[in-house]
RNA sequence: GGAGGGCUCGCAUAGCGGCCGAGUGCACCGGUCUUGAAAACCGGCAAGGGAAACCUUCGUGGGUUCAAAUCCCACGCCCUCCGCCA
C-alpha cells in the first residue's frame, strides 16, 4: 500500500502514476476523502473515549448518591462512546478498502504505455544462423521428445493441459540449473530458503496477489490456504510483522520452490510445449533493504540475472517494463527475455521488480531509523524458472542431428557436455 | 481424530474487575567506578496514531460492565499424551 503521508501531501504524484499504469485516477480522490472522515471520526472517538476514561476512574472511589449519579451519566457515555467506536470502525475499513486498490507509484523512468510500449535495454549475444549452419531448428517440444526429456502428452492425460514431465536429462537439467543457481546464489551472499507454497490468506494478501492477480492463485477452499505462484510470497511474508536489522546491509533470501499458476484466461497462448504452464520450479531472489539502498540493489537483481543468462551462453534483451504491465507493488520492472529461435522472437525468462515499501507496509515489516519505526523496502528477482530456461537451452544450442550442447557453467553439474537423443 | 496445558513489552515470568499500559529477572543501550574489562551501582528500554493533551494494542473476534490482561462465548496458534501416518 501506498503511504498516506505522499497521498495528503502530494497527490498529484498518485494521481499521475494512476494514470500511467491505466488505472482508476479517481480512486485517489475518493481517498482522500475517506481518509479525511476517518480521521474526523477517530478523533471524535478518542475524545469520547477520553472522558468516559476519566468519568470511569473517579466511579471507582465514588460514594453513596454521588455514585449513583456518576454511574447515570457514565452510562450514556458509554452509549456515545459505543456509536463513535463503530463509525470509527466503518469509516476505517472503508478507506483501507480504496488504500489497499491504489498501485505502487511508478519510478519517473519507467516507460509510460501499455504491454508493447517497453523499452529496450540492450541485446546481449547475437542470435544464431540456422540458416547458415544448413538446418531448421527444432522446436522445444520436438527436442524434448528426441531426448526424451520433455513428456508434454502424457503430462496431459495425467494432469491436464500445460502440464508435463521432465524425464532422464530433461530431470538432469533442472537439478544442473537449480544447483548453478543456488551456488551462485550463495556466493553473492544469499541464505538458501526452501519455503512451504501452501499459505494462508495474510500472506497472499500481503503480498498483493490477490488484487488483479487472484484468478491466476490456486485457492484450497477446504483449508483456505493458498498455492503460491512464486516463491517472493512466502520470502516476503517470513518477516512479516517483524522489525529487522538492515543496518549492517540487505537481507538476501534465494528461494528455490514449486511455483502453481492457473494461467485463467490464457487459452490461445502458448498452448505449445512448457512456456506457460500450472507447475514449474524456481530460484527466486528476494532482498529486504534500507529504502534508500532499494535502486542500487534492483540493479544488482539485474545483473545476477544477466551473470545467469551469460552462463547459459543464451542471446537474449534486457526490457524495461512499461507502466501499464507492471505488477501494483512495483515501481519498475526489468525483463530479460531470451531467443527462441523457432518463434524468432524473444521471450520473457526472468523478472525482477522494485517494490519500495509498498509490500512491506502490508506485511509490517519495518526497521529502525533516527526518526522512528519505519518500513522496509522489498525487491524480486528471478534467477532461474525452469521450463522457460530449458526451452532456451534446447532450442539455442542445438545441433542438426538434434543433440544439444550443454552450456559450460551447467557441466560440472550435469556430468555431460552434449545431451544425446535417446 | 481424542484428552489435557498454555498464549502478557526481544526472551522468561508476575498480575485481586478500578491504584495495570502493566511488576520482576535476563538481554540490550547510556553513565559512575577501572589502565582496560568483568562485577557492583545509577538511569533508560514494547508498538502504532497524534504538534500535544490524549487514544489504541496483554493470541484474534465477539459479549457482560460505568470500567476487562483479569469474567463469559467462539475461533486461531503452540506444547504434552493417545490414535493414525509419509
Amino acid at each position: 500500500m501506498i503511504d498516506l503521508k505522499t497521498l495528503r501531501e502530494n497527490p498529484d504524484l498518485i494521481r499521475n502514476s494512476q494514470k500511467a499504469r491505466g488505472e482508476d485516477v479517481g480512486l485517489v480522490d475518493q481517498l482522500i476523502a475517506a481518509d479525511e472522515a476517518r480521521r474526523l471520526a477517530v478523533n471524535e472517538f478518542e475524545a469520547v473515549r477520553a472522558e468516559q476514561n476519566t468519568l470511569s476512574k473517579s466511579v471507582g472511589s465514588a460514594k453513596g448518591d454521588e455514585k449513583a449519579k456518576l454511574l447515570e451519566s457514565a452510562k450514556e457515555l458509554a452509549a456515545k462512546v459505543k456509536a463513535a467506536d463503530s463509525k470509527r470502525a466503518e469509516l476505517e475499513e472503508a478507506s483501507k478498502a480504496i488504500l489497499l486498490q491504489i498501485s505502487n507509484i511508478v519510478h519517473t523512468d519507467t516507460p509510460v504505455g501499455g504491454e508493447a510500449d517497453f523499452k529496450v535495454l540492450e541485446h546481449i549475444g547475437t542470435p544464431r544462423d540456422f540458416a547458415a549452419a544448413g538446418f531448421e531448428p527444432k522446436d522445444h517440444v520436438e527436442l524434448g521428445k528426441v531426448l526424451k526429456a520433455i513428456d508434454t502428452e502424457r503430462g496431459a492425460k495425467v494432469a491436464g493441459s500445460r502440464s508435463y514431465y521432465l524425464t532422464g536429462v530433461g530431470a538432469l537439467l533442472e537439478f544442473a540449473m537449480v544447483n548453478y543457481a543456488i551456488q551462485l546464489a550463495v556466493k553473492a551472499g544469499f541464505t538458501p530458503v526452501i519455503p512451504p507454497v501452501l499459505v494462508k490468506p495474510p500472506a497472499m494478501e500481503g503480498t498483493g496477489f490477490l488484487g488483479q492477480a487472484a484468478e491466476n492463485v490456486y485457492h484450497l477452499e477446504e483449508d483456505d490456504v493458498y498455492l503460491v505462484g512464486t516463491s517472493e510470497v512466502p520470502l516476503a511474508a517470513y518477516h512479516m510483522d517483524e522489525i529487522l536489522d538492515v543496518d549492517n546491509g540487505p537481507i538476501r533470501y534465494a528461494g528455490y520452490s514449486s511455483c502453481f499458476r492457473r494461467e485463467a484466461g490464457t487459452y490461445g497462448k502458448d498452448t505449445r510445449g512448457i512456456i506457460r504452464v500450472h507447475q514449474f520450479d524456481k530460484v527466486e531472489m528476494f532482498i529486504f533493504c534500507k529504502p534508500e539502498e532499494a535502486e542500487a540493489e534492483h540493479a544488482k537483481l539485474l545483473q545476477w540475472e544477466k551473470d545467469f543468462l551469460n552462463a547459459m551462453e543464451i542471446p537474449y534483451r534486457v526490457i524495461d517494463v512499461a507502466s501499464g504491465d507492471l505488477g501494483s507493488s512495483a515501481i519498475r520492472k526489468f525483463d530479460c527475455e531470451a531467443w527462441v529461435p523457432t518463434q524468432n522472437a524473444y521471450r520473457e525468462v526472468t523478472s525482477t521488480s522494485n517494490c519500495t515499501e509498498f509490500q512491506a507496509r502490508r506485511l509490517n515489516i519495518r526497521h529502525k531509523t533516527d526518526d522512528g519505526t519505519k518500513a522496509v523496502a522489498t525487491l524480486n528477482g528471478t534467477l532461474v524458472a525452469i521450463p522457460r530456461m530449458i526451452v532456451a537451452v534446447l532450442e539455442n544450442h542445438q545441433n542438426a542431428d538434434g543433440s544439444v550442447n550443454v552450456p559450460q557453467a551447467l557441466r560440472p553439474f550435469l556430468g555431460m557436455d552434449t545431451l544425446l537423443p535417446a
